[in-house]
DNA sequence: ATGATGTAGTTAAGCGCTTAACTACTCTAC
DNA sequence: GTAGAGTAGTTAAGCGCTTAACTACATCAT
């Protein structure tokens, strides 16, 4: 592999030339670049990610907080759209990503390397629970990170609000409630994720309520169950809220996969969906499309929210003001056909 | 952060043998190791990934070669699943996971980053046409590398076969076929991926024309389309298909997404699954569960290839011996509600 | 003519580690 | 008693870059 000494002699200058003209510093000639580019490019270099990282203070690396179970992430579409978005920006700005997958039986390593001060130089946090901890970690280590997901810092925390990246999923909990209520519904049941710190499960829940409010109606609940963002979850959830009677005319999910498990469990009852039971999901991803018949949901704009991340991420990293802590980003009712009017 | 001089400091001894004992070079006491390890975890410190890459010769990250396009990849549940079981071992031996997707606007610069010396210590390309390229570069710069998929190497290449990780497609293809012909099934028409060097889109196919020519049948090219993976591409394949007459009983597509968009294709035509069209998947992702009626397919054991690379990369980084340059891992046949008894 | 300013380039230190080469001591074996 | 081997530790060079500090001109207002 050649180095910058090899490209520097090549082109018969200084190595702190050939430094200054691939980082674009002013002051070198247009001549003298056009002999460093040359070299460069007849030598087939590109700088060592290494000493670069060593000598400066950027790592061009930004590492990826996904806290998740793996079985979860690595199974979910719409982590995955986020992760796209994300991909695309880093890669603009030549910038690698690197994965870090917190599990149970090795939290530490993989985590440490990303607290590691000179590992990374911006971290993007995938929300969930064990994220608060690693979230204070980095305040203190004062890498800039952001979260998709939720402000996750403790309240009380001394720390300041953790830069975040989310969905409105408040408007999306109102708006698929609203829709359902406006179809007849009066029972609608929910089918939550874990319970814990999930604050965007928190914020559907509370639009949720809210529509409720608006039209007289107060949460029960015995409507209102748990799963874990599985399809199987979702199975095993609707079955519990489809045993109560009266039994609930629509489930809201608020995922698309425990969505389809509801589906599931509704046909081996021998439901209709729409006609005897409604269901309403949540994210958009492929399989909201694809299943029979179409769910009826809310799209999250997962690309976008990457992207924004990312973004975040930079211009933390760069110190330019950003005066926005909080980017929430609109949300899209998507009316299939899983969906209809309440039966009488 | 402290570096090792300061670790040395704390425990009275050189930073060599603080490198020694982190290192678990011989030769030094238990009462030495001791110390420094104390002043480890006293400081909290961890070696600087960069210093170290920079002197020594092994640089803690392995390359992840994603050809596909981005939209393809990050919607692609099959290839998730490698992810995971490649981030399992990985993370067990304490290795980075670096993205790189070849994106048409920018191949250069993303792929330049795995192929730098220096950069990593070791490359899994998930199979692609593009892989072809990236494959012979990596092996002129000598960095080990493993492809899922298929030895990339070009035939009448000067180089050796690349040591690729794959499933028994030619045995799916197989299974599959003869499982739809002995319900009778005599035209099938296939959706394949994309034609060109997919090599386990070719086996899959050679196995589905050997289990033809068992029966007395011959393929027809009239029965043989093309999708791009996606949903939707599936589902302007099978409408092709299905124009034909006498109509195809049974489809067999090369993977589950590409299935469930055909799947729509014949409910849009009114045709029942099974009971006028058969199809077969190949995946087994969590969408072929989910579809209605439930899809009968291929599983590959995606998680177990994932980890067979890595592990197959990490003895060629370290030199052992690795008779086997391509593991062959067995499929399964997963029968669900999608394939039945031919139409009379 | 003089100093201030702007432009173009160089020199050399240093980032934090690993490792070859070395010192120094203690055994062992003959 | 001494060469040789084994053990425990140190010294210092060097990996490939960036950047502060510097030199050397050219330009320009005073």
């Amino acid at each position: 592999m050649a180095n910058i000494y090899d490209v520097a002699r090549k082109a018969q200058v200084s190595t702190a030339t050939v430094s200054k003209v691939l980082s674009n510093t002013p002051y070198v000639s247009d001549e003298t670049k056009k002999k460093v580019l040359n070299a460069v490019e007849d030598l087939g270099y590109s700088p060592s990610l290494a000493a670069r990282s060593l000598t400066g203070n950027r790592r061009f690396v930004i590492g990826l907080a996904i806290p998740y179970e793996p079985n979860y992430l690595f199974r979910d579409p719409f982590l995955l759209e986020v992760l796209q978005g994300i991909e695309e920006v880093a890669n603009e700005r030549d910038y690698n990503l690197l994965f870090s997958t917190a599990r149970k039986t090795n939290s530490q390593g993989a985590y440490n390397r990303l607290l590691n001060k000179g590992y990374v130089d911006g971290v993007i946090i995938l929300e969930t629970v064990i994220g608060v901890e690693l979230d204070e970690k980095l305040e203190e280590s004062g890498i800039p990170r952001v979260s998709v997901g939720y402000a996750l810092t403790k309240k009380d925390s001394p720390y300041k609000v953790t830069p975040a990246v989310h969905a409105n999923d408040y408007d999306g909990g109102l708006q698929a409630t609203r829709h359902l209520i406006s179809l007849g519904h009066r029972r609608i049941g929910v089918i939550s994720g874990p319970a814990n710190f999930m604050t965007a499960m928190e914020e559907r829940f509370q639009g949720y309520c809210a529509a409720l409010n608006e039209a007289g109606l107060k949460p029960e609940t015995d409507l209102i169950v748990y799963g874990d963002y599985t399809l199987e979850s979702g199975y095993v959830a609707a079955k519990k809220l489809l045993q109560f009677s009266p039994r609930p005319t629509a489930i809201f999910c608020f995922n698309d996969r425990m969505a389809v498990g509801a589906m599931r469990s509704a046909r081996d009852l021998g439901l209709k969906i729409p006609d005897d039971l409604s269901i309403f999901g949540f994210d958009n991803v492929e399989l909201a499309q694809a299943s029979d018949p179409p769910l009826t949901t809310i799209r999250q704009p997962a690309v976008q929210m990457g992207q924004a991340a990312a973004r975040k991420l930079f211009s933390l990293i760069n110190n330019e003001k950003d005066t926005y802590t909080e980017t929430i980003l609109p949300i899209e009712v998507i009316i299939r056909g899983s969906t209809g009017q309440a039966p009488a």
